[in-house]
DNA sequence: AATGCATGCAACCGCGTCGCT
DNA sequence: GAGCGACGCGGTTGCATGCAT
């Protein structure tokens, strides 16, 4: 079923990185750039396929990487960046300078879940509930091997992870690819800034910049996020990004409200003039050429307040005004 | 000291999306 | 619009290491 793995080729390496081939890998990048992943570990070299070379340059080999375990701000963060997206890690790291989404993924699997998971039996112990465990969840990770491929096995009949979860969770319908150039990292890692430039870390992202200074046609990627409470959703939002725009002179995104068409909304939309959003100031992002940057400002100004998740859950509920 | 289990992380895999033809 | 290749993402696995017994 589906294709063939790319890395099925015979003579092909596999398996843990060599210092040699690292070093070719890195020499080859630095002399012609990112891109052209396929063609790459022929050119380069490497008997390696080419989505190995780019996991490889991605998650260890970049120069911005960052070394060293998670601070607890960047700790702090992806937990409320999860809280709010879900397993978007690419989108979290874009958010952690130096942090790639596998790291921030591996880092939530191997203590945050578990954390979180602790904390949420602490508390359904408080109210008095019982609530069944997760099933596999990651603290448990592995006891029994066989969980992984029962779970594999389910997840083809997608729908049961709604089922099991309490509380407030992150629903994600589609999968909707981000790119981390399009959410600018910050140059500190406390998440509190905007970064104007919107640096982008690859020749590739660069290229895109580049593009994205053209023209400000385009629908653009569209990270989603909402809650849901018990059966009832708070939608959350839409954080969208119109990747075609210039996000210094332009309004670089767009908000979005699913399934309701009639309140699309985004800067090359003029049928959102006259509509009224009552949200943290909305009208103004939209009507007053506002920036993702300014969005972003006050999302984190909900994120960083105390008992959060209320707040969260208030700042949903203004979206659906 | 030997053994088995748990943990953390790098790497792999499958699949969705995009862009080109 | 269909087909295809490239890219990127999220889930999963393999394996080295640490820890407990």
């Amino acid at each position: 079923m589906g294709r063939a793995p790319c890395c099925s080729k015979v003579g092909l390496h596999r398996g843990p990185w060599t210092p040699r081939e690292d070093t070719l890998l890195t020499k080859y990048i630095q002399a012609h750039g990112e891109g052209q992943w396929k063609s790459l570990p022929k050119k380069a070299g490497l008997l390696r396929c080419g989505k190995s070379c780019r996991l490889r340059w991605m998650n260890y080999l970049r120069p911005d990487i960052k070394r060293g375990n998670i601070t607890p701000e960047e700790d702090d963060l992806i937990i409320r960046m999860h809280s709010l997206l879900g397993n978007k890690w690419s989108l979290i790291a874009g958010r952690l300078p130096g942090r790639t989404d596998n790291e921030i993924k591996n880092y939530w699997n191997t203590h945050l879940s578990k954390k979180m998971n602790d904390s949420k039996e602490k508390d359904e112990k408080e109210g008095g509930e019982t609530v069944a465990k997760k099933k596999n969840s990651d603290g448990n990770k592995r006891k029994n091997k066989n969980n992984s491929k029962r779970e594999k096995n389910k997840k083809k009949n997608k729908g049961s992870k709604e089922e099991e979860s309490p509380k407030t969770q992150v629903y994600l319908p589609k999968p909707i690819r981000v790119k981390p150039s399009n959410l600018a990292r910050t140059n500190s890692s406390s998440f509190t800034s905007f970064d104007s430039n919107n640096s982008a870390t690859t020749s590739q992202e660069k290229e895109e910049d580049n593009n994205n200074n053209n023209n400000g046609e385009g629908e653009g990627d569209v990270t989603k996020a909402w809650t849901e409470e018990t059966n009832n959703l708070v939608f959350l939002g839409e954080i969208g990004v119109n990747k075609k725009n210039n996000m210094d002179e332009n309004d670089g995104f767009g908000f979005y409200f699913d399934g309701r068409e009639d309140l699309v909304l985004n800067n090359n939309n003029s049928d959102m003039e006259g509509q009224s959003y009552n949200y943290y100031g909305m009208e103004d992002h939209l009507n007053h050429h506002g920036t993702l940057e300014k969005l972003y400002e006050e999302y984190l100004q909900v994120l960083n307040m105390e008992d959060n998740m209320y707040e969260l859950d208030s700042f949903a509920e203004s979206l659906m005004v």
